[in-house]
DNA sequence: TTGCGTGCAAAGGTTTTGCATGGCA
DNA sequence: TGCCATGCAAAACCTTTGCACGCAA
């Protein structure tokens, strides 16, 4: 296990996931969010911790075909989002969490019937959301 | 409408798709493919047939969090993409159809719980074909 | 002859890397 | 003091654009 340091760079992140944990982001989100706020942080850095987040489970990166970047999405604590796919709004970006029973009846229609064998991590469902339809 | 000239680009990488009906490539699959013939062929000018044929419908592009570039796959002539969602082989890269009575349901699922409108293009099932599992 | 298609070079955008310096514990 | 974190510059990639020339019809 490796050591950590708590630095400014690290709270001004955090506290940007903080204001922002209903949306999609990227790093150049982030950027911009903490130069509106006067706070100076390179973009390599906010590109090395976003990737530390995402290792450690705080946040999932996802991206489809018109995405011309990679976005980030604060992850809840304690919703596994290893057990359901996600559902993404074109129009506001906005992720959301299949946690329901239909879950498991997608997954097992899939390897019986497909013989496919469902992995959620990088699984997206793409289209509109209730605000934006 | 614009007229079109058949040229032995087009000639070149329409041959590259109908020996990898089945699988996902990036454009530089085909220009690796093409030079590995001795075909002459410009990146560019791959870039810019694929994206045509994508949008007549031939190609259909995706792309996940993974991926580096984007990726293009087949589309048979008569199966309507718009209809149903696909899923995709983390390994092998191939696309595989969800064409059949449950994607109703999902679709309906979404809706009538989740209030999501769903959208199949775009949308993609990431996990482990049956050869890959 | 017309104008679509192509090659080449260059630019644009995102993300990564190397290296020296900064700063937490 | 040790070593993780950061900033900066540069590079690495993928993709697009501009422009002149090639070539199908």
């Amino acid at each position: 296990m490796q050591k950590t340091y708590r630095t400014r760079c690290k709270d001004s992140i955090m506290a940007y996931l903080e204001d922002n944990q209903e949306n999609s982001f990227s790093a150049y989100d982030v950027h911009e969010y903490l130069q509106n706020q006067d706070i100076q942080v390179n973009l390599t850095t906010i590109y090395r911790n976003l990737d530390k987040l995402m290792e450690s489970g705080i946040l999932m990166k996802h991206k489809t075909a018109e995405d011309e970047s990679c976005k980030y999405q604060y992850v809840k604590p304690h919703g596994n989002c290893q057990d359901h796919i996600h559902m993404k709004c074109r129009k506001c970006g906005k992720i959301f969490h299949l946690e329901c029973s239909f879950m498991k009846e997608i997954s097992m229609h899939l390897q019986k019937e497909h013989k496919f064998t469902l992995e959620c991590s990088g699984s997206i469902l793409v289209g509109l959301c209730e605000q934006c339809s």
